[in-house]
DNA sequence: CTTTTTATGTTCCACAGCGTACCGACTGAA
DNA sequence: TTCAGTCGGTACGCTGTGGAACATAAAAAG
């Protein structure tokens, strides 16, 4: 935990590509920042760029007609937004939704399939990704219908804090709720209950991670289950391992 | 309802490649009978096969290691199994449960690389299916959170009934549960409130769907929505449009 | 025809999470 | 300093579903 080195923003995938492609590959991006609760899409909307987040957070979310809303997947740093451009196809059934501000990386569609279409490296590397992505989505649907609140809750605040710098996450009890597909007064006693045992505090909008070991044990093993799945993913990329440990 | 022709049995992703690709990909394929129980492929192992249900139909099956279970897909000859093996993938993250015997096409999964490797028709195709696959799991999991019992029961009904010739579902409240992620008894509850509707009758091991128009008046949207995405997806595959009344 | 196995019917209790509502506390803008 | 707006704490009753058991009925095996 904590970075004393300044702090230089990369994504992870788009830092696995070998140093030529990588070059031509950024040279068609631009940084823009993202801004809190910023909608990057709706579903059935029209997908304009691909996203690669250097620094920020962005929530996938399913959602009903009936307003129903739930989270499915989490992108920060390790992964992209526009999986379906890569699948032939124009639209997000996904909402995506600005989690955690910062900057990150943006290409036009267009010229992002054109990529795809020249480099096999890159190919097969949004590939992997999208591989990982199916998994953690399924996963987080049975994890949703059998773990109780207060496991979820763990495991999410785990998952953010591995794509946040520093201990603090910046998220009240109603934005949590959301995510979670539970009422707000519940989260608040499941935060409560987790901030008893000594694994988190927090005060008004924001939450501090104080246990990080405690807050796996609090959690359901879909955590672990799916932080290994993305190890896996890495080394079959061949990319410089990170080392297994994280923060 | 009704087929009175005799009955060919089609794989509807096969069906829709240009008649010289179609052959050199059937002259790979062979035909299996699926038998009822079998385990497709358990969550980690290695992918034998890609397989294209003709007149059998496969439960997407997410699982936890305590034990969890939850159906996120189906699959049948509107589809095909073996989707990890077009993301440079080899072993599967679910597990896939013949739930409704009959014949499928299946071809090894190298070969199905192969294939993938030298048609650009085929491997679009596959992508647009993967994109289809990928809302449908993503509905699976708000649904399963937020809608009832019963609803999500007509709804498992509708797509089970869309899957198969005839009326007549060869399967237990039992089987059902498991599917479902709920109690046995549960299970009994909602389809006796659903048969007391007039809207299917049963008995042990087999359910009759009576009334399609009033079980898709008893699911919830999500039954829908799901069919509109598919739909959408053979549209854009540009291949001979299916009416849009299913059956 | 009898026995065993399998599928369904039903019941009792427990409880997580829902809907709703209201209150107090903090914060930032005027 | 005040005030409006946001956020968190708490409480009440309700209900869908879980866990567990046991009873009956139909089918399969003998």
């Amino acid at each position: 935990m904590g970075f004393t080195t300044p702090f230089l923003p990369t994504n992870r995938l788009i830092e696995s590509l070998p140093e030529e492609e990588r070059k031509r590959f950024l040279a068609d991006c631009e940084i823009v920042e993202m801004e809190f609760g910023q909608m990057l899409v709706e579903p059935g909307e029209i997908i304009s760029h691909a996203i690669f987040p250097l620094d920020c957070l962005v929530s996938l979310i399913a959602t009903l007609e009936s307003g129903g809303r739930l989270e499915v997947s989490m992108v920060g740093n390790e992964g992209m937004m526009g999986i379906p451009l890569m699948l032939g196809a124009q639209t997000s059934s996904l909402q995506a939704l600005i989690q955690g501000v910062g900057p990150a990386l943006r290409m036009s569609s267009a010229c992002f399939q054109d990529h795809l279409a020249q480099s096999p490296t890159l190919e097969r590397l949004m590939k992997r990704y999208l591989n990982f992505l199916m998994s953690q989505i399924s996963q987080s649907a049975v994890c949703t219908h059998y773990h109780p609140l207060e496991a979820r809750m763990a495991r999410w605040l785990l998952m953010t804090h591995d794509r946040t710098r520093g201990d603090q996450l910046r998220i009240t009890h109603e934005f949590l709720s959301n995510m979670l597909g539970v009422r707000r007064a519940g989260v608040t006693l499941a935060a409560k209950a987790i901030q008893n045992r000594g694994l988190i505090s927090y005060q008004r909008g924001r939450i501090i991670v104080q246990d990080r070991a405690g807050l796996e044990e609090a959690s359901c093993r879909c955590y672990v289950a799916d932080r290994n799945i993305y190890d896996q993913m890495l080394e079959q990329v061949a990319c410089p391992m990170h080392t297994s440990a994280h923060k």
